[in-house]
DNA sequence: TCCTTGTAGTTGCATATACAACTTTACAAC
DNA sequence: GTTGTAAAGTTGTATATGCAACTACAAGGA
């Protein structure tokens, strides 16, 4: 890309994560109002255990793109709230797989929901097209930078 | 926007923030790597105060849409490390003028050297064009939820 | 002058993150 | 088998965030 792109000094917000800090706190608001006592960040871990259950601590790390030590402690607070539990791996006990419990299963629908809505609100007047530019690039830049 | 869009799964994606995160990792890794102490956060503190000295913390807050609790302890840890200082406004001494340092003010052109660097590499194999939208897209985020 | 209301900033508490150092377990080479 | 190395997970420490409750000050009206 040119170096014509940096003159706008509004481009800088890229790196600050308005938007990402936006989405975010809308998100948690959104299931707070739903009465879902979840935080952003365990959203993600959870959308990934309801994609597929006995993930270890290190895949749930590579999945949502976090440090192992963010997975401790977002498994430690996903345990306390009973959402979720640690299973020694018989085979290899160094790792913990990790599976929902009954609770952490059934608030799959009711949190989808909230995302989706999160996402609407979000991109009220954005054009179908310019969204899936927006999606392709940040991965691209995710892709770039992981 | 359409609900076609939500069938991709890759775009909750946008949610959890992993280009986001890549993006402020990177940041943070080349502020270090160039001799830089300041985390990303920091760093959009005295952005703002590169482009204007004086500013409130609520001002502060607004600018960078952080919480202004998250602005105290920026601006207490900055302050710790010489890059800005408090000065109580004697027109209305219920807010702090915030002024950087000498220090301060000389890491400008080292840090938005950095950042450049930064949004170089995040954005290698992106056309400009789609750079644009990405970023009207994340202002229009940013705007509908703020 | 006193009272009410609003604003700026701080503090307490819970959560999340990064990095380094550590423990435990697995596994391959010898 | 013993040893060396690597991987999974945890812990300590520093930083950052959100929300609620708080203090201090300002400004307008009775």
């Amino acid at each position: 890309m040119s170096n014509s792109i940096f003159q706008a000094k509004e481009f800088y917000d890229f790196l600050t994560g308005k938007a990402y800090t936006a989405i975010s706190r809308r998100l948690h608001k959104n299931f707070r109002e739903a009465g879902i006592d979840i935080t952003s960040e365990q959203w993600s871990i959870l959308y990934s255990l309801w994609e597929e259950e006995g993930l270890t601590q290190q895949e749930l790390a590579t999945r949502t793109f976090r440090e192992k030590t963010a997975i401790t402690r977002l498994i430690n607070n996903l345990e306390r709230s009973q959402l979720v539990i640690r299973v020694v791996d018989k085979a290899d006990r160094r790792t913990n797989l990790i599976y929902l419990t009954k609770a952490g299963r059934s608030l799959k629908e009711k949190c989808l929901a909230q995302a989706n809505k999160t996402l609407a609100e979000a991109l009220i007047h954005v054009k179908d097209d310019h969204v899936r530019i927006a999606k392709d690039t940040l991965k691209t830049v995710y892709e770039n930078l992981s």
